[in-house]
RNA sequence: UCCACAGUAGCUCAGUGGUAGAGCAAUCGGCUGUUAACCGAUGGGUCGCAGGUUCGAAUCCUGCCUGUGGAGCCA
């Protein structure tokens, strides 16, 4: 019976097949101890030469790290196993014999690793973190279809800027100048007009030198957009997206999270709602903490992350000063010098993992904006029609896939959180 | 772009002015319960690159390259 690790539970005292690959080989003179992966978990497959005979067990110990091969074996609850199982091998088919493989059982640095980034997502830490930004994307679909929103994709190749702030990757588009989006939300704002929730999943890239473990060059975004829906309405949905997120990976990954050694009561505390900071406060709390900053400036990393430690949970920091933020954002019914916006900050330090705002729907307001921030009308006409065709109270948010895959994971750096980062003077693999 | 640190065997590192080292990996041998297995043996080097100081440089100096951590920008 061909199964899979994973699967392999089912099967005590049963012979199965597993295809598999070899992680690393213990061996003595009349026992072999295989540590096998195929993709879907990890299981030990003990060979005895008594059994298998003189010519397999040779083989067994001929075989090289990384080697491909089928195993035939008796699947053994086993207390010593670290997964309960364990496999009596009976036979063994080797497909292909590996080279010697370059990521050896004991340490290696990064950048050794991240130039074998291929070979290196083969080993368990990568695996678990692989599986646990799958679950974090399987849960966001589930989240936002039961709510109610529809997936639209907005164009990766774009004629313009969405926010005019931060640099752009230039390319050709035949003749034209073109750029890779740094942001779908104008699209999505569209969308939404059409649709009324819409959410969107997709890459985004930023030309900036930043080089940080909360940067990478191109990384996945969700940007949900909602008609008819007010910033306070928008902060609800957030949070409740975030906590069916943690929920669900609490959930589901259990055994990932294990693999890296993950503090899960951290997680599990994080239930909606979330507490808020409105801009003005947390300048207050951090002028009395020591920090050097007067209101209009914009936060720091070591600010978030003082405001963040104040907090067991994902903090929202509210209304910034317009002026701070992107051309878009509706002004405070109250005050004309701050918008209606947020940042959600994770904790233990992972930094800003959602941006969100309700956005400007009046046609003149939106205008004069184009104007301060000298951006062309005509570029933008597109969007303006969105004021003009019944204009409606809107909201949206970014979610960065990565920081919150890395705070779920409880690794250091976004780099691993990707299966292949792009970074600052890295594009291979 | 700026600041700090690093580059020595395939990998991780020690060596700080006087003969180039260890552990792991590889190869060979031993071992019936190993968990980064262990024990013995063998092979393995343009000390990042270029120049300089010195009787003598992996080691000191200058420049460059590459990487790491951080800042700014942001998700």
């Amino acid at each position: 019976m061909k199964t899979t690790i994973k699967q392999i539970g089912k099967f005590v005292d049963k012979e199965v097949k597993l295809g598999a690959w070899l992680a690393n080989k213990r061996s003595s003179g009349k026992i072999a101890f295989l540590q096998l992966r195929d993709g879907t978990g990890f299981i030990q497959g003990v060979v005895v030469k008594a059994e298998v005979g003189e010519e397999k067990f040779q083989q067994v110990k001929d075989l090289t790290q990384e080697s491909s091969l089928y195993v035939t074996g008796v699947v053994k609850a086993d207390d010593r196993a670290p997964s309960g199982f364990e496999l009596t091998v009976n036979d063994i088919e080797i497909i292909h014999q590996a080279e010697d493989y370059p990521i050896t059982p004991k340490e290696h640095g990064t950048e050794f690793l991240m130039d074998h980034r291929h070979l290196w997502l083969r080993s368990k830490k990568q695996h678990a973190i692989m599986r646990i930004r799958n679950e974090i994307i399987r849960a966001t679909y589930e989240f936002f279809n039961e709510e109610g929103f529809v997936k639209v994709d907005p164009p990766i190749l774009t004629g313009s800027s969405a926010e005019g702030t931060t640099n752009l990757f230039h390319t050709k588009y035949f003749d034209e100048d073109a750029y890779l989006s740094q942001s779908g939300q104008l699209y999505m704002e569209a969308a939404a007009m059409a649709l009324g929730k819409v959410f969107s999943f997709g890459p985004t890239f930023r030309a900036e030198k930043s080089k940080t473990r909360r940067h990478l060059i191109e990384f996945w975004m969700i940007e949900p957009e909602m008609a008819f829906t007010d910033h306070e309405e928008s902060l609800e949905l957030q949070e409740n997206y975030v906590s069916y997120v943690i929920q669900s990976a609490l959930k589901n990954c259990k055994q990932e999270l294990q693999a890296l050694e993950r503090d899960t009561a951290q997680l599990e505390k994080i239930k909606a709602p979330f507490p808020r900071i409105s801009y003005d406060d947390a300048i207050t709390f951090l002028q009395k903490e020591g920090y050097e900053i007067t209101w209009g400036e914009d936060f720091g990393a070591p600010h978030e992350t003082a405001i963040a430690e104040s907090h067991d949970m994902p903090v929202f920091i509210t209304n910034y000063p317009k002026d701070i933020k992107a051309f878009y954002m509706k002004p405070h019914p109250e005050r004309e010098d701050v918008v209606l916006c947020a940042d959600l900050i994770a904790p233990e330090g992972y930094g800003e993992i959602i941006g969100g705002s309700q956005r400007i729907d009046d046609e003149e307001l939106l205008k004069q904006r184009f104007d301060e921030h000298s951006l062309s009308a005509d570029a933008y006409q597109w969007y303006l029609d969105l004021r003009k065709y019944g204009s409606v109270p809107h909201s949206g948010f970014g979610l960065g896939l990565e920081r919150t895959v890395a705070w779920i994971s409880g690794i250091e750096h976004v780099r691993e959180t990707i299966p292949f980062p792009r970074l600052l003077n890295r594009l291979y693999p």
